[in-house]
DNA sequence: TATTGTTATACTCTATAACTATA
DNA sequence: TATAGTTATAGAGTATAACAATA
């Protein structure tokens, strides 16, 4: 447990903060489709991977069986389905379903409707900046923590 | 549904990406000592308020019922207590027992040592930057979204 | 033997509806 | 009557453990 300066703990505050305010962007669309936060991110996945369950899991940071029920709910709305996987008859591969795409396509477009017009109160040239330095931000992933 | 520039979807999509990195600090630090993101929350909003169950849930955006519950499992965790109210006798003050004060002091320092190095990755002139450009997008709330 | 996915089980989180105590 | 909080109930989300099928 170290001390920091408190610039570095101000723009934490700022991170934190804005983080939450876009979280909450994202779960009031994913409400307004009686989805999840998770649901809404594997539609989001899929727009551009064919994952298997463990590779799903993976990305999400869950447990195979957690995955196994968040797919059966979405598979029962229609969004996504199964596949049986031709080079492993274990695996399960995850695809949209038309209508899926659609549902993504729609939610991406409701994201930006909400969270495009905070950033235009920013000019070009400080977008090109905020845009830089959070991809600064974000050049390595984040590390462990020990529990207390 | 409307179209966004470029440059802006850019920058929304640096800014979610920057929520998900903060937010899965956020979650690892409160997976480690066995609470969710809610329950971490409320450990936060006790450091320097008292609330009563209804400001709670309207600080969360959550139901009553809901925060009764969260507050529940707290309680029986000795990290919070209940106060009946001298003013109002339906009301329930809520606040931090002394284990809940050190356990919070404990998670703000773990979340500190987790996105301070990110941030130590910008020299002073950039954080004071970064900073500026986040409070100027957070001047005010987010709209609303209807559903689909 | 190891891996992939599913199922059984248990607990947390959340909302709605119904309830009580108080205002 | 209205408000504050709780309880009952139900469904989603998550993890662990045990399992069948396949590698």
């Amino acid at each position: 447990m170290s001390e920091h300066d408190a610039l570095s703990t101000e723009v934490m505050d700022a991170l934190v903060q804005a983080s939450f305010t876009v979280m909450a962007a994202l779960s009031q669309v994913a409400a307004a489709h009686e989805m999840s936060l998770t649901q809404l991110r594997v539609l989001a996945i899929l727009r551009d991977h064919e994952p298997k369950i463990a590779e799903l899991a993976a990305h999400l940071g869950q447990d195979r069986s957690s995955v196994s029920g968040l797919v059966d709910r979405s598979v029962r709305r229609g969004l996504i389905r199964r596949t049986r996987s031709t080079e492993d008859a274990r695996a399960v591969q995850v695809t949209l379903t038309a209508q899926g795409q659609s549902l993504a396509a729609e939610i991406t477009a409701q994201i930006a409707d909400l969270v495009v017009p905070l950033i235009q109160r920013l000019n070009a040239t400080e977008q090109k900046r905020l845009s830089a330095l959070l991809g600064r931000l974000l050049d390595e992933q984040i590390g462990q923590v020990a529990a207390g």
